[in-house]
RNA sequence: GGCCCUGUAGCUCAGCUGGAUAGAGCGAGAGUCUUCUAAACUCUAGGUCCUGCGUUCGAGUCGCAGCAGGGUCACCA
């Protein structure tokens, strides 16, 4: 039991004796005493005093004597104007740090793997060209949110749904045969999904070239672009390509696996992977038979031409076409289908899909969909909608040159790392290969805590020319900190014999612990909300608090050898939190840097 | 035009279910390395929380209206 359900117990008593209130334990809400008042946790008591019959100052009075005499742990209290703040006495945090700080995964529950899994599905590339830095934003949320779920329990499986199939990846193919010369990732040095993004690049050149032609002779630019030779051929592979022709066939699995290869060595070097991988040419036909049952069921309708839809007036959307009147499927018939397939395959209670905020619309009505045909589980499959990342003049463009390649970036962070790190200079003791991976994890750590730390569903700015800092509310700060903590730790021996005592607390001692102290909380309320942000500002603001306690009060240099032991020990405990806390970001911490 | 999201310091962002005098980082200015890693710490300056009305003992937070920006309204995925 934590000191938060001791007082909100008592105070619920508190108000039933007092006043007769009936407030359960639960309702009452505690919050963080502010820093400029005396006090670790504060009772807002104004919506108490009608029924009380008695002033806010009164009221705070009598339920702080109330809650004192009868709690050990609260040493005292002060009320101000409607505000009761609760002092918590030292013994009570010693405690908690002697219970607590030698627990390596502190804040961590342990994954359930004999519950319902959940499953998150992110990343889900088409194969037509490389990942940008959207995609990070995708890759880097997916990983972190699995980690998260896992950290609050959750049996996580993380799937890939990759998209092989379609008339852009024929775009590719055809363009790689018209102009490709047999090239391919040995012969070019390129990696496999930027040698076929630099067809598709190219296709469109070719394809904006006979569109312009035909404009020219007269044609209106609609029907231009449909009849543009380029097109029609696409097309026709795109026929070929469904109906099993073996040479196109042979062609698609050839490009894709340069693709496949490229992309896994991007996933590598992001940290992120999957438990499954799907792929859309086994699964763009499903659906079809959910779309019968739909009929059987009467939630979904024919037209007069055959065409099948879902009515989703009454809900206050549109009609949903699901099935054309030639039979094939849409994007939504498909979805409707791998999400049935993925519910079976894992026997998932909940699915996560991580994708962009210009799909809301499409998930709203997908849950609609799977609801009306008579799932259960569809409530709770869970869009995490996040919002896109801009550059300073706005969207990345593709045909503004504008994109920022994933790769490209991951590069120039690493580059960046190693130039900070020379500067530093204070890592000439380590070998090539240590000093390498160490700009290896600062570059990630300094790229996927800017991401990472803003809320998700909101957009982003990112500013590829200032790029990313190594100062201030960054992952390098963090991880420096961490860094700074081992080194005390192995100075002093790392196990500490230290058992609670009648030490007393600075206020900067007092500060870190409450911000351990409140981890496991941030932690289920992070997951509840989806949020790796809020595991990102957690450890920013405990990064923050150690370093200012760090700055000032001796720690190896104290002569007590009691307070000694303890101020090593609160080290530890602060170093557990920063890497479970960075491992959920997807951040490794560097022992040192 | 309908629907959805966003609007907080010069810039990038926090601010949980409404609670005290709205917080960080960057940038600007001033300090702190003979002392456990200065990628750090301390101090200063900087605000009409887009605007208005409303609900409330109390609104950056909730409701309505407006303004601004973005998204989306495909027999594309």
């Amino acid at each position: 039991m934590t000191i938060i359900d001791s007082l909100t117990q008592t105070i619920s008593l508190a108000l039933n004796d007092l006043y007769a209130i009936g407030q359960a334990p639960a309702d009452i809400v505690l919050q963080d005493t502010r820093r400029d008042f005396k006090g670790d946790y504060t009772l807002v008591v104004f919506p108490y005093v009608k029924q009380a019959r008695k002033s806010p100052e009164a009221v705070g009075q009598e339920i702080g004597s109330y809650v004192k005499e009868r709690l050990d742990v609260v040493d005292g209290f002060n009320v101000i104007k409607g505000f009761l703040n609760f002092e918590v006495a030292d013994s009570y945090w010693l405690q908690f740090v002697c219970e607590k700080g030698k627990d390596e995964r502190y804040g961590t529950k342990q994954p359930d793997l004999e519950s319902s899994p959940v499953v998150v599905e992110y990343s889900s590339p088409n194969t037509n060209k490389p990942l940008h830095l959207g995609h990070i934003r995708n890759n880097l949320l997916g990983w972190s949110v699995s980690q998260l779920l896992a950290a609050n329990g959750a049996n996580v499986k993380k799937v890939n749904l990759v998209n092989d199939r379609g008339i852009h990846i024929c775009k590719s193919m055809l363009a790689w045969l018209r102009y490709g010369n047999g090239e391919t990732p040995e012969s070019t040095g390129l990696k496999g999904d930027h040698l076929v993004g630099k067809y598709y690049v190219e296709f469109d050149k070719h394809y904006k070239e006979e569109v312009k032609q035909l404009m020219e002779s007269g044609v209106e630019e609609e029907q231009a672009k449909k009849d543009a030779p380029l097109m029609q051929e696409a097309q026709q592979m795109l026929k070929r390509w469904e109906e099993g022709d073996s040479e196109v066939r042979a062609l698609w699995e050839k490009m894709n696996g340069w693709v496949y290869a490229g992309f896994d060595e991007t996933y590598r070097r992001l940290g992120v992977g999957f438990d499954k991988v799907y792929y859309e040419s086994n699964t763009y036909l499903l659906g079809k038979e959910l779309v019968q049952k739909g009929l059987d069921m009467g939630v979904l309708f024919r037209k007069e031409d055959g065409s099948v839809w879902c009515d989703l007036t009454g809900d206050g959307l549109d009609q949903k076409l699901l099935l054309r009147k030639d039979g094939t499927s849409v994007y939504m018939t498909q979805d409707l289908g791998t999400a049935l397939l993925r519910h079976n395959d894992f026997g998932a209670e909940q699915l996560i899909y991580v994708v962009g905020n210009e799909q809301d619309y499409h998930f709203k009505v997908l849950k609609l969909i799977l609801g009306k045909l008579g799932f259960s589980w569809a409530e709770k499959v869970y869009h995490l909608s996040y919002g896109m990342v801009e550059l300073p003049n706005g969207k990345m463009k593709s045909r503004e040159g504008t994109v920022v390649d994933a790769d490209d970036l991951i590069d120039e962070m690493e580059k960046t790392a190693e130039e900070m790190s020379r500067e530093h200079g204070k890592n000439d003791e380590l070998s090539a290969e240590e000093q390498r991976h160490l700009y290896y994890i600062l570059a990630l750590g300094a790229l996927k805590y800017f991401i990472l730390k803003v809320d998700p569903t909101k957009n982003m700015l990112f500013n590829p020319a200032e790029s990313i800092d190594f100062n201030g509310n960054t992952g390098p700060f963090i991880q420096y900190t961490y860094a700074r903590i081992r080194s005390i730790v192995r100075k002093a021996g790392e196990s500490q014999d230290w058992k609670s005592g009648d030490e007393k607390l600075n206020d900067k001692e007092r500060l870190v612990i409450k911000i351990l102290h409140s981890l496991p909380d941030t932690i289920e309320a992070a997951a509840e909300a989806y949020s790796p942000a809020m595991v990102a500002n957690y450890a920013y603001d405990l990064a923050k608090a150690f370093n200012s306690f760090y700055q000032d009060t001796p720690i190896l240099r104290e002569t007590d050898p009691q307070l000694k032991a303890f101020r090593v020990c609160l080290c530890a405990f602060v170093a557990h939190a920063l890497r479970n806390t960075m491992n959920i970001l997807g951040i490794e911490v560097p022992e040192r840097m």
